[in-house]
DNA sequence: CTCACTTATTCTGGATACAATATCCGCCAT
DNA sequence: ATGGCGGATATTGTATCCAGAATAAGTGAG
């Protein structure tokens, strides 16, 4: 089989691969990893996947026991709520960062997303906000300008997905939400992005908790 | 030369040890990493350099080009901004989740660190003060109990450090505001401890953009 | 002499084989 | 049952090997 023309470094097919599969449940919490089985079931030579090993153990989605191998990562309750409390920290200083630079490509983008968030809204496709969504906070990030911030966020909220399990908010209230925000960000109006984005990320928050916690 | 007995993973050692020399800046900003070069300098094999590389590059120590192998990282003006207000956001999480848990084990190493840091001040100690500031803010990552945030803030404030180049202030200045900080959490006073932090990063924050932009 | 093009070397990315070692699991004896 | 012994398994690390890409070196033309 040939490599093909431009083909990504393996390792990174193999930490995205890996990544969403922990994400959506394949992979349970605190199932074992072995590099063996990962390198023939992805059909890689086991190198690549200890490269993406360390990757993903350095984003937290995995943890490594010396001559243990790795696992998918299991945060206790007290884990789950500091990481809820940094990814709100670094999403308010995500968007008011964007806001205030307004760049201009992601002002454009943001737009397009608006219009088509609305637009899915009214026709009820749920996969398209679902996507919307998640556009949404890219591009909140990307908007920084910020590599290290996008980086930062990407890996906080993956974790903090990692708690959800079965997500609780339906795409249509997130997205009502992600909307207002995305008016505030066009409006230059940085202050009211954050604590609209606040009220967001912590009604979220405290829904979880009450589900957690009968 | 025997590997010994509970030794390490190589991969740990490697990340350490370039870990450290970026950071006193034996490798410069921009310069190249070649894996031959490190594996040989360090008599290992490549597999574990390459393993070190994916965590420093995690760690945004690194940034990797496709087939053009991994440099040292290279930050704008803009990019260290948004660090250094990463690092403020996050450390003032951990201050005030520190001196609310009141971890006995935490607060015991901050006592010791207390001591014997008046004592180095006293005896002008500079090489000592410089550890204890560095077991200062490690404490107080550690203190919040949080594994991710305890790497998180590692990450980050590698990344600060990254751009002070030298360091603008003295172990003595440091010193005397740490004080003042783990006396606040000992005295459980959260909002003052995070007050003092605040007050302590800014600052310094502050200096170095006037060293840099004249 | 400078610039572009071609060639040669180096380096990354990946595969594979092999050794060493630590952990895990089952079996056996008490 | 329980505790210890020994083999099976997996991780970790080394050594080679190869393909492909990037940089460096060299060469020729204008």
């Amino acid at each position: 089989m040939s490599i093909g023309e431009s083909h990504r470094a393996l390792r990174d097919e193999v930490a995205d691969q890996l990544r969403s599969w922990i994400l959506d449940g394949t992979l349970e919490p605190g199932s074992r990893l072995g590099e063996g089985a990962i390198s023939e079931r992805m059909g890689v030579s086991r190198l690549p996947v200890r490269e993406a090993f360390r990757r993903l153990e350095a984003e937290g989605l995995v943890q490594t026991a010396p001559r243990r191998g790795v696992r998918v990562a299991v945060f206790d309750q007290e884990e789950l709520a500091t990481i809820q409390e940094v990814r709100l920290a670094l999403e308010l200083i995500a968007v008011r960062k964007t806001a205030e630079r307004r760049d201009s490509e992601t002002m454009n983008e943001l737009e397009r997303v608006l219009l088509a968030g609305s637009q899915a809204a009214e026709a009820g496709d749920q996969s398209a906000l679902k996507r919307l969504n998640g556009d949404f906070h890219e591009l909140l990030a990307g908007g920084t300008g910020s590599r290290v911030l996008v980086a930062l966020l990407r890996s906080v909220r993956n974790q903090a997905h990692h708690l959800v399990g079965g997500l609780v908010t339906s795409p249509e209230d997130s997205w009502s939400e992600h909307a207002r925000v995305i008016r505030a960000v066009l409006d230059a109006d940085a202050e009211m992005a954050a604590l609209l984005m606040r009220r967001h990320l912590h009604d979220r928050h405290e829904s979880q908790r009450a589900t957690l916690t009968p």
